[in-house]
DNA sequence: ATGCCGGGCGAAGCCCGA
């Protein structure tokens, strides 16, 4: 069961690239993030030619987050939990049957929060904490599933090209990381960092600056595991190639492959 | 370099991203 996810930064303006990378690498299922398109503007023939299906919550402009799957998704939710008046569409999930039991995957993009010491900061901090609770919640369970998404955090000094260039973005606040590191705590596992623990490796460049030609990067693409999924992970890999070719998104798609016996 | 690009919206210039 591989399991993917990519910020496309315009699903409209991606949908060529989206098609190419389903068919290459072959996810079962896929979240995406920043579709900055409404439900109806989703380019479903590209994921449809592929062979996927699509879950979308979408909005106008900005945000957006949806599921592709190649397999049967049910108990599928809109929005994440906790806050009636939240009005952006940044979580999606969605359950999997595989012959080891359940898989609920969440397709998530968290707020970036910049700048720092103004609303957008605190509604990062507030969002990462229902995030903890859904987390807690699909936890209880005991089941396997996989939180995946760009969630604006680069979880340590190792996870940014420069790390005193953002001592002071709202990536690499001690806020951030701490809030991150309690969904660890909860007993997830970072699925990148697990299998590959001392290396640099970044799913985001800038557009700017020549962030690419020099490999000025990020790391705030991840795929956090619950124990039970943890168990049975076998493979990841970051596809950093997508970001050498035209047009590219500024994030790279990123994967694991857990052993469910399909 | 708190936007150098890139995208959306909507029809010029502003908002947003990280």
């Amino acid at each position: 069961m591989k399991i993917a996810t990519w910020n496309v930064n315009s699903v409209r303006k991606r949908a060529g690239n989206l098609t190419s990378f389903l068919k290459r690498v072959k996810p079962d299922v896929i979240v995406l993030q920043e579709l900055k398109a409404q439900d109806e503007h989703f380019p479903h023939e590209a994921a449809h030619e592929a062979g996927y299906k699509c879950e979308v919550f979408g909005q106008k402009g900005f945000n957006g987050v949806a599921m592709i799957s190649t397999h049967a998704v049910d108990n599928i939710q809109r929005g994440l939990p906790g806050d009636e008046a939240d009005t952006q569409s940044r979580y999606i999930e969605g359950r999997i049957k595989t012959p080891m039991g359940p898989l609920t995957v969440g397709g998530l993009y968290l707020p970036n929060g910049n700048p720092i010491g103004t609303e957008k900061f605190t509604y990062k901090l507030g969002w990462m904490k229902r995030l903890e609770a859904r987390a807690r919640e699909l936890l209880s369970r005991g089941e396997m599933f996989a939180l995946a998404g760009d969630y604006n955090v680069c979880p340590t000094d190792m996870d940014v090209y420069d790390p005193r260039l953002f001592a002071k973005d709202a990536l690499c606040q001690p806020e951030s990381r701490a809030a991150y590191r309690r969904l660890l705590n909860l007993g997830l596992t970072d699925a990148v960092r697990a299998m590959h623990p001392d290396d640099t490796r970044w799913t985001y460049w800038d557009y700017t600056a020549g962030a690419w030609q020099k490999d000025n990067g990020l790391r705030i693409d991840h795929i956090l595991l619950s124990p039970q999924a943890a168990d049975r992970l076998r493979a990841v890999d970051i596809e950093k190639e997508e970001r050498g070719k035209p047009e590219p998104s500024d994030h790279v798609p990123v994967w694991c492959e857990l052993d469910v016996g399909d």
